[in-house]
RNA sequence: GGUGCUGUAGGCAAAUUGGUAAAGCCCUCUGUCUUUCACGCAGAUGUUUGCGGGUUCAAGUCCCGUCAGCACUGCCA
């Protein structure tokens, strides 16, 4: 049977990293089987679902290189067919109508809390009599529709991921609702847990793959998968992604959507290929590997049990493994967006090949995209801020006239080469009698105005390409003047 | 309260069906390279698998108890 697994996002919010490394697992899977990975959109909630984040759900999946093959179904399309399926459950007598009220539902609850027992619905109207319902009816009642779950009922399957789990029917809760009461709709509006069997049964879903947190809904839909004389399709439950204390990840955690890692600088390659680490390692212990590397050697039977924590620490050093072997040439066309952003003063789109210079020297000290901002600081600009130590060594005996010989010595140059400028400082170390770390410490200081950065001598390059080397130089001189 | 799951160095983790534990990676530190920072390279620190019993020639792995953490316990998904 061709292996069919599904992501099946609730869009109420932007797609979630939860979300977002369940649907890694998915597509690893289906592409290790040589399945179909679907998207399935779950917005029977209409009141909480929203098209904008249906939106960033699926830009954020394909940032990610999260193909679909199928989809993205609508549950919203679909009413019709679970309509169908109440229907036949409730003929099948298996469902029924509970017309309890909020407010007895809650008192019930307070009760059973008060006596130290488990909160549950005690099935209470699963044996109505016709006249019991009229009567309800007549009161203005909306009932909802229950699916049976009888107590000794014991759920058994073996978990991909977990191995075999057993479940009492006595802990589910009591008979579950599957429908709520609908304004106009006899049948009322369809809950997740039964759109979720009905549509997974009419997708063919093979493997269901999903968080942990939906163990006990798995229980309850594996007695709907019966009741509907379905096959059950295997399932397997993932790891939760933990912040640093332990938790499940949560919006409070602060950033949790797929967009917001984006913004901050994250490739998409970065991001995919850390998700898989989350609850996964491959047989071979490499970290870095695209999602077709880890797709060839996916299993679940590697997957932990444990929650994943998630470390930010480990995102960046992968993120920035991304970032230092990628070309400059590559590099620089997502570097000029941000440069963008933070206002630089000159022209992005004229200077390509400056900039990609600018990229090559800046590549190996970025950690995220964002760094590129703070590396290229120095880097922009005809003029110097000098800070305490650059002027302190400028103030330094000899340095100013190592300035000035550099300065004589590119005034009527046009453009330097690489071996012009190292010319130039075995020329000066010479004729000043100084050591090749002086002037090398002298002319970074003149040159950027701070004492560490990148390479100096592609530095210097660069600027001279602007003629911004002669402006700073000029400038740190007078600077010493003054001072 | 109930049910379930998890517990290996600072962090992520590896360890075929029980067979020498701490592989690998991140972080930290040191060395090296360099004008400096970063990168790269080389090396180092960390320790006995939450705790207590049991089975066994042998237990991280199986069993019992205990503690801790987390998840679920909706007319949300």
């Amino acid at each position: 049977m061709t292996v069919r697994v599904r992501i099946a996002p609730s869009p109420t919010g932007k797609l979630h990293i939860g979300t977002a490394r369940t649907a890694v697992f998915n597509w690893l899977f289906a592409h290790n089987q040589g399945g179909k990975f679907i998207l399935r959109i779950e917005d029977t909630d209409t009141a909480r679902s929203r098209s904008e984040y249906t939106e960033s759900i699926k830009s954020g999946l394909a940032w990610l290189g999260l193909n679909w093959d199928e989809g993205p179904i609508f549950q919203s399309d679909r009413f019709h067919l679970y309509r169908e399926k109440i229907q036949t459950l409730l003929d099948k007598g298996v469902a029924y109508r509970c017309y309890c009220t909020a407010e007895e539902l809650e008192a019930m609850r307070s009760a059973q809390l008060a006596r130290k027992e488990a909160p549950r619905y005690d099935n209470r109207h699963r044996n109505l009599t016709e006249e019991q319902e009229a009567a309800f009816l007549a009161e203005g009642r909306k009932p909802v529709i229950r699916f049976k779950i009888h107590d000794h009922r014991e759920i058994v399957w073996k978990d991909l991921v977990r191995g075999t789990v057993t479940w009492k029917g006595s802990d589910l809760g009591g008979d579950m609702v599957i429908a709520r009461a609908g304004d106009t709709e006899d049948l009322g509006v369809p809950l997740y847990n039964l759109v979720v069997v009905i549509d997974d049964i009419d997708m063919s879903i093979t493997q269901v793959i999903r968080g942990e947190d939906h163990i006990a809904n798995t229980a309850k839909q594996i007695l709907l998968y019966e009741a509907l004389g379905a096959t059950v399709p295997q399932f397997a439950h993932t790891p939760l992604i933990l912040n640093d204390k332990g938790q499940k990840l949560s919006k409070r955690d602060g950033v949790t959507s797929i967009d917001e890692f984006r913004k901050m600088g994250f490739l998409p390659e970065a991001m995919a290929n850390y998700m898989c680490l989350l609850g996964w390692t491959p047989p071979d212990n490499e970290e870095i590997f695209s999602l077709e590397g880890a797709a060839s050697q996916f299993s679940l039977d590697r997957v932990n049990k444990a929650g994943a924590k998630f470390d930010w620490g480990k995102l960046d050093w992968i993120n920035s493994q991304y970032l230092h072997q990628m070309p400059a040439e590559q590099l620089v066309e997502l570097l000029v967006p941000y440069w963008q952003q933070a206002g630089s003063e000159i022209d992005l789109e004229g200077h390509r090949p400056w900039l990609e210079s600018l990229t090559a020297i800046i590549a190996p000290s970025l950690t995220r995209l964002t760094d590129c901002i703070a590396e290229s600081r120095l880097l922009f600009g005809d003029s110097i801020k000098l800070d305490e130590k650059a002027k302190e060594l400028l103030q330094q005996e000899g340095v100013a006239e190592i300035i000035k010989s550099v300065l004589a010595a590119i005034e009527d140059k046009p453009q330097l080469t690489e071996s012009d400028a190292k010319g130039i400082i075995k020329e000066v170390t010479k004729t000043q009698k100084v050591k090749k770390g002086l002037v090398m410490r002298s002319l970074r200081a003149g040159l950027m105005g701070e004492l560490t950065g990148p390479d100096l001598l592609q530095s210097w390059l660069l600027l001279n390409q602007k003629g911004w080397d002669k402006t700073r130089l000029h400038q740190a001189c007078r600077e010493l003047e003054i001072s």
